[in-house]
DNA sequence: CTGAAAGCGCTTACAG
DNA sequence: CTGAAAGCGCTTACAG
């Protein structure tokens, strides 16, 4: 009995021949398959690691996939869950009761640890013991704040705000904009990456820089990008805080009879699946989705075999690349390109340009 | 003992509230957690169901979605995995190894229920002796093959079409062109949507239909698409197998310099999370994801508690609508609007038309 | 190298 | 209504 269960975990050496072969021919012929559920009871390991992260776009889907791939080589197993439904992405910070719920299902079954989407994790601790006792390790996904405690993984913000920083300014733009999503205090990298591209552009002459944010619901998307391109100090080149604001600025320029890249250059962010399908194919900051989730799995791991020990916390930066591809150009050194001169009196009240 | 776990569970009525409130008290105050891992081993069921399906757009994310609230309901959790990375999708089929592992990681952790994805579902049942033997009940999504055993969920892909076909017919359109993807063996919802299309068009008059698909790794798509627009009986409306397809008409378009809808219709399929945003906003069919998921979680929770019995197949189809958006307009009546007749030599293979 | 024994944290009949 | 007993399918020391 003991020897077969030995053997049957792959100890083959510690036996004789024989006795392995007697084993596995009755395991197989019986039709025998292992049970992870009584070993994860006697050693309170199930191999198994709670995700609390909505596939909101590709991004976080290739983060998935890397964390699913991260775990496999362990033999570890993701439960994939979120709170609400992807129909009303991502405006379910409100959830907490159904997330709250969510965790202790994840922890009824013994998850030997945790990745967690930024708005949940500090929500949550407040609720389920072992969140805030540390009982199970954490690892949260592109979130920043003294107060957490969990292991974090995020994109180096700043080195790829810088990148765009640099080509836009290689290519001679200088009158800048920046389209925000809206910055919730759960999304600390939305206000990093906006700072990361204000620090890289500081200092630098004969700059000027305008930006703008959508509303908590996203709701005033093109109304914000179509205000953004207009006036007499319209920006020569506009950054988008993702891919998403990306496209707003697309239809905005479309909308005002502007061509992208001649009229007004584009730098999106995060190259989800369908920028480079963009007419023309949007130029963008790369994430490594699949590498962000792959460094969670491995924090999880390490903590779980004490490679990784301590209570200081470990927070991973994954760089960044810019794929440049034809949204981007350099700007018109001929007359200045305004076509609606009449709308110029809206958006007289935003930051004065050092270039007019 | 018995009365402290059969209150635990809930059946406080058969109990004395004293008795109940000082189980409770004491389960609180020790910081009890149940172990859903030992009730898995004693009534052989974990409320865990494997779902075996990469999200690979946000079509499928969407179906996850609904698997997830459709399960979450009967407190049942669903643990996704999928071989591969999604860095190569969809071309994973090959992976048959990795799957069968991946199966075998799903049961040995006795997943009462399993979803899959169409490649996988007859490459894993040769291997896997629960899948042959339908000892853990199975629910495949979007495909149809009569050796399947398992229960099925996809798209009414026939009526969907026809109604596709109808609206481009009332804006007077008679000249269509289709642009499938690959279609493997294991894409019958490929098959079908072509099929379903050439069936509505089917016996109206004057109608002429030309279709082209990508190869099989989908490399070639705008090349395709390009010659699918040029030529002498060129179509004045395409229709897309997916929206993935229609973003190459948009691009083959755009380098041909003809304006969608006025110089060709484009019809997608999925109404994926980027088709709003396409320049102009694409007409496509809007399948029903979280529908489609909830369904399926439907059909394992009934075959699981006996609600769905016998051993007939339970085929679920699930209509579809169109979302009339601004890709669409009648054909314009004047002159034919070929613009390159030069190049009309490369398509003399195609079908002929029957308007020319 | 290989067996018999206790135990993981419950659940399920079965007595009181 | 409430306890003592057996057992789920293993794993883990501990003897032979």
């Amino acid at each position: 009995m003991a020897a077969a269960s030995r053997i049957l975990r792959g100890d083959t050496n510690e036996f004789s021949v024989a006795t392995c072969d007697r084993v596995l021919a009755a395991a197989s012929s019986l039709g025998w398959r292992r049970n992870l559920l009584v070993r994860g009871v006697q050693t309170g390991r199930t191999q198994t690691i709670g995700v609390v992260v909505p596939p909101y776009d590709s991004f976080w889907v290739g983060l998935l996939s890397g964390v699913n791939s991260g775990l496999a080589r362990a033999d570890y197993l993701p439960i994939n869950v979120w709170p609400g439904d992807t129909d009303n992405m991502p405006y379910f910070e409100s959830d907490e009761e159904e997330g709250v719920r969510l965790m202790n299902r994840l922890l009824d079954r013994r998850v030997d640890g945790l990745i967690l989407w930024p708005p949940f994790a500090l929500a949550y601790a407040k609720h389920v013991a072992e969140l805030h006792d540390q009982t199970v390790p954490v690892v949260v996904i592109d979130y920043h704040a003294d107060a957490l405690r969990s292991d974090t993984v995020a994109t180096n913000e700043t080195q790829a705000m810088r990148t765009v920083a640099e080509h836009l300014l290689a290519l001679g733009h200088r009158r800048f904009g920046y389209i925000g999503c809206r910055e919730t205090s759960a999304q600390t990298w939305a206000l990093e990456r906006r700072r990361g591209f204000e620090i890289a552009l500081d200092g630098v002459p004969g700059v000027s820089y305008r930006r703008c944010k959508l509303n908590r619901r996203g709701s005033n998307g093109l109304d914000v990008a179509t205000r953004l391109l207009q006036g007499g100090s319209a920006p020569t080149a506009v950054v988008a805080a993702t891919d998403h604001e990306a496209v707003l600025i697309y239809q905005a320029a479309a909308a005002l009879g502007m061509k992208i890249p001649d009229d007004v250059s584009v730098v999106g962010f995060a190259d989800l699946d369908f920028a480079a399908g963009m007419i023309p194919p949007l130029t963008t900051v790369r994430q490594r989705a699949s590498e962000l989730g792959r460094q969670a799995a491995s924090l999880i791991l390490g903590r779980l075999d004490g490679s990784i020990a301590g209570s200081s916390r470990h927070d991973v930066r994954v760089d960044a690349e810019l794929v440049q591809r034809r949204s981007t150009a350099p700007p018109r050194s001929d007359q200045p390109r305004q076509r609606r001169a009449a709308n110029s009196s809206r958006i007289r009240r935003q930051r004065r340009s050092s270039s007019e």
